[in-house]
DNA sequence: CTATGTGAATTTATTCACAGCA
DNA sequence: TGCTGTGAATAAATTCACATAG
């Protein structure tokens, strides 16, 4: 589902046209026309036949249902490289995303800004809870992954994308997404004809 | 696969045993006992019944079956926030990855070291024939990722990562997978609980 | 007694084909 | 005529149960 946010986003800033049929968008994100029908259609009909699905409108029900209606507040700790990378992105706008703060254990980070959100002390992790933010994203090195975890469930924090190597531990209650960006990338050889 | 072999790893580093079944595997990665072994099995018996997987063997074995016997060599094009992110970092050994060489059109990073590697200028990304490095990861910004792609797959490379937000295309010979970090994140909140 | 490997049963996903609406 | 939505057919992946080996 968030490829097709993704695609009609796309498609939304580059072409002009008002609609796209499940075959553009099925081109655009790479699976076929009849997934896309029967993904949506799952979720109730919301395009038109002989003309496609209303960009505006298909954007709101792929939100609805990623339930990314309201702009989500997440917390980044760990302002180094792939931290800072996090906090340039320019792709969170897109899935309604907002990094609202930033914690490091650097004090020489601490107080600074990056891309607009000032680093603070990641001792002070608790604060997230009178902040009501309920995501959390960790970029810290490996050996720091659980410890920051417990003070970020200890918070409130109800989500978890975890950038470290590292498998990390919580309650049940809470959902973490690992990603390893070196992971993908062993997937590659496999399709690569070989020597 | 590759999460067996991540598994199979951090098992090896943290764990003094020889052997992992697979029922601890499973719960290091979150899946299922059988799921493994039917996984396993496909490729050919390699564990050992009563015991469980020789852990050296398994790494071997699932190097082989996504063909990282011999150590891959990547080529970065990027060296900005997320490139120097994956410059650094760690993880990419235990792909046996090498990022071997990288590039920039910054004037003022070409020639620099970074993570031990110089940077090059993105103009000659032809030289990557001569050298034969057959993988490419993209980490430019999303306006100039289709022309950097056009001159890798011009250079004979075959596969490639993306981490523009950008969709690229190639001929149907090179692999493409693509990462949008924000796009993880948008599969958050369809777990957690709402407000 | 423990843990693998695999046929069989079950569930889930993919693909097709086509009726129905603009 | 073009494109959606969906039931039916097909394929694939999950799950179970258990024979078998150490």
């Amino acid at each position: 589902m968030p490829v097709y946010l993704w695609g009609a986003t796309l498609f939304s800033r580059q072409g002009a046209a008002r609609s796209i049929s499940s075959h553009n968008l099925a081109a655009l994100v790479g699976v076929n026309a009849w997934q896309i029908r029967k993904d949506f259609s799952y979720f109730g009909d919301f395009g038109t036949p002989g003309v496609g699905y209303n960009i505006a409108t298909l954007i709101k029900h792929v939100k609805k249902i990623l339930k990314l209606e309201a702009v989500q507040k997440a917390a980044l700790v760990g302002v180094g490289n792939l931290g800072s990378a996090l906090l340039a992105f320019p792709g969170f706008g897109v899935y309604s995303f907002q990094i609202a703060a930033a914690f490091d254990v650097d004090r020489r980070k601490i107080g600074k800004k990056k891309s607009g959100v000032v680093v603070e002390d990641a001792a002070k992790l608790h604060i997230l809870k009178e902040r009501k933010i309920r995501l959390g994203i960790i970029a810290v090195p490996e050996e720091a992954a659980q410890g920051i975890t417990d003070k970020l469930v200890h918070a409130g924090v109800k989500g978890i994308l975890n950038f470290s190597s590292r498998y990390i531990s919580v309650p049940k209650k809470v959902k973490v997404i690992n990603i390893d960006i070196a992971m993908d990338l062993a997937r590659l050889p496999y399709y690569v004809p070989s020597d």
